[in-house]
DNA sequence: AATCTTAAGTAACAATTATTACAAACCAAA
DNA sequence: TTTGGTTTGTAATAATTGTTACTTAAGATT
């Protein structure tokens, strides 16, 4: 028996919802923290799950009516402007859910933003009432939506950051590592473009940078692929 | 009787605090909404005033133990990087807290924020305790906390819209409006260096710009002044 | 009024990033 | 192997922003 904070383990239980497992099954493993209530309840709740590869999953244009939580795989969240320019802002990965989602629930605002997984990923849509009467009840819940948005908040600053303080050669360079990071794997498969689209510039002036960056041998190039030396 | 969202209430009964209202008339005018029990809490807890005219007043290289919230006047929020460049993130109103802090409590990340008051600003502080304290037990102080992440959120967004898809001459113009509103005066007492370092650039480029935006009869400009027209 | 300090204006030049246009290289399918 | 489409490389040039260095102007102080 392992003991892991309490909203992970409502996220276990998501997880396990999505992989079917029996009701009494998961009830043994978790209800020496949870109630009995708060499981029928998470088992009300009409989740949906999505296979998502390589495309736009959201568009927010309209209020939201469901959260997404991300149960595996990872996704970009890029800002757009009117003249569908687009930056990246942060990268969601599995057990987190989209902060800038809340915002369009709870709030009025209608912001663009896109979401774009990049490789196949699986997410869960709570409903907003839920989340909201979750809130209320469910102090684990609370802390995890607490927790999100102060993550969130801190890679914004990071975002802030990088636009305000860095040069492009360095904010390529850094997001290629980020990239590495999150696929796990020193080799990166994008073409000068994605880049170019992810830090909104052109893709000559990444093309030019990443020549430098080879030439500085810290990274080489082939088509469609990027390795980090 | 006027009607208040409860966390306004909340916020109405610290600003009596500050007033130094007798507590018999708080509670005739507030215990119809909260009960007795939490305005004895609200006066058991340890605030303090603090006055501040054009000065630095957060420096957070260590965790904080108290969060401000803000009677009145207001206080702009800078980004600092090592080096010691700065970037506005936002200006915080009178009635608002400062979401960075909260991140800072609770966290563990020291983060680089520094608070500047514009003009003479009155804030009360409180404790991290209380805070989380409330999270839990008080939905009014939920609500309100919740919100003003939501609030941030958006101004961060914006921010980084700023940063990203904006020159420099339209974030100029952009940030003398903003200012304008926020000192409810279509004069600005500032000089070109200090609008440099808001947005992290030269005074002479921002003199330049500044120049220009004169010759489009946008604005007028005098020794530490710009009018805009 | 003369002096001093600070703020603003200006010019010349450097660095960075953006844009256009085209050539070369790569890969897959015919 | 040839063709065609996509990706990358490169050069030339423009636009924007940054830097340095100096001048001019405004306002405060003596």
């Amino acid at each position: 028996m392992f003991l892991l904070k309490d909203y992970q383990i409502l996220f276990k239980i998501y997880i396990s919802l999505f992989l079917n497992m029996k009701r009494e099954l998961l009830e043994e493993r978790f209800d020496y923290i949870l109630d009995n209530n708060l499981i029928a309840e998470i088992f009300e709740v009409g989740t949906f799950k999505k296979y998502l590869t390589n495309d736009i999953i959201i568009d927010i244009d309209q209020p939201l009516t469901h959260i997404p939580l991300l149960l595996d795989g990872n996704i970009k969240i890029l800002r757009e402007d009117k003249e569908g320019n687009e930056l990246l802002i942060y990268f969601l990965e599995a057990g987190e859910t989209c902060t800038m989602s809340l915002t369009c629930c709870m709030g009025t605002t209608k912001s663009k933003i896109r979401a774009v997984a990049e490789k196949d990923s699986t997410l869960i849509m709570i409903p907003v009432q839920k989340m909201q009467n979750w809130l209320d009840n469910n102090s684990s819940w609370r802390n995890f939506i607490l927790e999100s948005y102060q993550t969130r908040f801190t890679e914004m600053l990071e975002t802030i950051d990088n636009l305000a303080f860095m040069k492009m050669d360095e904010r390529l360079y850094k997001h290629l590592k980020e990239k590495s990071k999150l696929h796990d794997s020193s080799t990166i498969i994008v073409k000068h473009q994605d880049i170019a689209e992810d830090l909104h510039t052109s893709r000559v002036v990444i093309s030019r940078l990443l020549k430098q960056l080879e030439n500085d041998k810290k990274i080489k190039l082939s088509r469609n692929k990027i390795e980090i030396l």
